[in-house]
DNA sequence: CCTTGCCATTGCAAATATTGAACGCTATTC
DNA sequence: GAATAGCGTTCAATATTTGCAATGGCAAGG
C-alpha cells in the first residue's frame, strides 16, 4: 500500500485538514528534493486541489517553502523554530546527556536517548558517539520502529501492553536476522529480569544493541537509554557490565525526572 | 491585541485548520510549561471544542504531547523528526558553516547564517561562538523581525520592497535605541553602497551587529550572513575589516549555492 | 507551426468540520 | 460539608471546506 496510514488518520479525526499537512511535511521531508503539486497529491492519494490549499497554508505559516518559477515546494525553516522551542521545553536531552556521554566514552560505544511514542515509533533525543575508531552514527530526530532491536524488547516487557496488538506490530517489522515469535518473547522476558535488554545482530547485522527503560510518570517507561556498538567490541568488551551500566544510568534519569524506578 | 495575526490568517485560508494547529504550536512552543485545553483556547480566540479536535489530531501526528493524568499539552518529539529532515535537505547550513566559523575565530565574534522570510522574519540556520571570553549567544532554530538591526538594513537595502510596506513593518519594531526612519534611511542606503550594513548598539545597546545578504536563487537576498559583538570589540578590531570579510565570505556562500552576486 | 500531454489553478455542488450550548466531573471556596 | 466555578468533553445545526470537472498555460514532440 503506497498510501500509508494517512486515509485512516483522515478519517477518524475531526481535523483531517492537519493530518494531510502533517503527511505532507513529512514526505517533504523525506523526499529529496522539491517537489510539485501533483507528485505530493498522487503520493499520498489526495485531491490536487485540496492539496493546494494545504501547501499555501503551510507556506503562509512558514512551514513549507514556495519556489515560485519552478513551482515547487519543500520544507521551510520554521520547522527549526518549533524544534528549538520543543528542546527547550523536554528536560530529558538536558538530563541524559551526561549519562551518554559517560556510557559512550567509558565503553567504546554509541550512547542515545530515546522517547517512546506508544507502539508506533521511538525518536532519537540524544545522542553521544565514542571518540576513537568508527562508530555508528545516528542523529537527533531519528526515528525508528518501536519493537525492534533492544528498545523494542524493552517496551514489551516493561510496557504492559496488549499481547495481541504486540504480537500484530512485532509481525511488521524488519529485521536483518528476524528472530522467531518465541525466541523474541523469550528474550523478553530475560529482558525483564535483568532490568535491560539486549539485540545481538538481529536487526542490523553486525551490530549489539542495548537498551534499558527510563520512566518519567507514569509505570510504562516513556524513555530509554541505548547502546550501539560493533559485536565484537561490545562481546569483548562485557555486555553484562554494559547492561548494569545502562540499567543503572537509567535509573539515575529516571529519578532526576521525578519517575518511579522500575522493580518495586 | 492578544490574538496575533490568527484571525487574518484563519479566514484568508483555505484550509483554517492548519493555521490554527500552527499557531498552537507556536504557543506551546512559547509557553513556559504544559497547558490545559481552556488556556489555549482563550489564548487564541478558538472555540474549546476545535482547539480540542486540533489537539487530538496533533497528538495523533506525535507532535503534540498529552499528558493524561493532568490532561496537559505540550511539543512532542515529532518536531524534531522533521526538523531533521529539514536540515538534511537545506544546503545552506553546511556551505555557510565553515564561512561562520572562520569569521567567528578570526574576529572574536558571533557569527550566524540566517534565512530571510519575506519581511516577516529571519531564522537562524546555522551558529558558530568565538572560543574566548565572553559571546552573545544564540541557537539555531531563533527567531527574530525581519526589518530589525544590520540583517534588516540589509533586506531594505537589497530586497526591492514597497516603501510604504517598509514603513510600517519598521514602526512596529522595538529597538534599545530606536533609530528615528531619517537616520535609518541613510544607514540603508550607505549599506547598499558598502554591501554590507551594520548597527551600532540601535538594536541591543552595547552590542554591534554586522550583516551582509547571500543570494540563492532570486535577485533578492534569500539569506544573510551576521557577526555579533560587543561594541568596544568589534570598534577595535575594525568594523570595516569585518564588514569587508562578511561581504566576501557572503559572495563565496552566494556562489556556492548558484545564486548571482549583488552588484552587477 | 500545430498538437499533445501534463501541470497548476478555479468554480460549484455536496459532504463535512466548526460552532455554541449543554453535560458530567474535579477541585476549590465558603 | 455543600456549593460553586472551571475544566474537558459531547452533540446537533450550520457555515465551510472538500472533491470533482473544467480551464488556461507551459513544454515536449511531431
Amino acid at each position: 500500500m503506497k498510501v500509508t496510514d494517512l486515509d485512516g488518520a483522515v478519517k477518524s479525526s475531526k481535523a483531517p485538514a492537519i493530518a494531510r499537512a502533517a503527511a505532507i511535511l513529512r514526505l517533504l521531508g523525506k523526499a529529496d528534493g522539491p517537489m510539485g503539486l501533483q507528485p505530493i497529491a498522487r503520493e499520498l492519494g489526495l485531491v490536487p486541489s485540496t492539496c493546494l490549499y494545504v501547501l499555501r497554508t503551510l507556506v503562509g505559516e512558514g512551514l513549507v517553502a514556495f519556489d515560485q518559477p519552478t513551482k515547487r515546494y519543500r520544507l521551510d525553516a520554521g520547522i527549526l523554530t518549533l524544534a528549538r522551542q520543543y528542546l527547550r521545553s523536554d528536560p530529558f536531552p538536558g538530563v541524559v546527556q551526561s549519562s551518554l556521554d559517560k556510557i559512550a566514552s567509558e565503553h567504546g560505544v554509541t550512547a542515545l536517548g530515546v522517547q517512546i511514542s506508544g507502539l508506533d515509533h521511538i525518536i532519537a533525543l540524544a545522542v553521544s558517539e565514542s571518540e576513537g575508531n568508527f562508530s555508528l552514527s545516528t542523529r537527533v530526530g531519528s526515528r525508528f520502529p518501536a519493537l525492534i532491536s533492544a528498545t523494542g524488547r524493552c517496551i514489551a516487557a516493561f510496557g504492559a501492553h496488549d499481547p495481541a496488538r504486540l504480537r500484530k506490530r512485532f509481525d511488521q517489522l524488519r529485521w536483518d536476522n528476524p528472530p522467531g515469535f518465541n525466541l523474541w518473547k523469550k528474550q523478553v522476558e530475560q529482558a525483564r529480569r535483568d532490568g535491560y535488554a539486549i539485540d545481538a545482530g538481529h536487526y542490523i547485522a553486525g551490530v549489539t544493541v542495548l537498551a534499558a527503560p527510563v520512566y518519567t510518570t507514569s509505570a510504562t517507561p516513556s524513555h530509554a537509554i541505548v547502546a550501539l556498538g560493533l559485536e565484537g567490541v561490545i562481546s569483548a568488551a562485557g555486555p553484562d557490565r554494559l547492561g548494569d551500566t545502562l540499567r543503572r544510568e537509567a535509573a539515575l534519569v529516571s529519578a532526576s525526572l521525578g519517575g518511579g524506578p522500575s522493580d518495586g
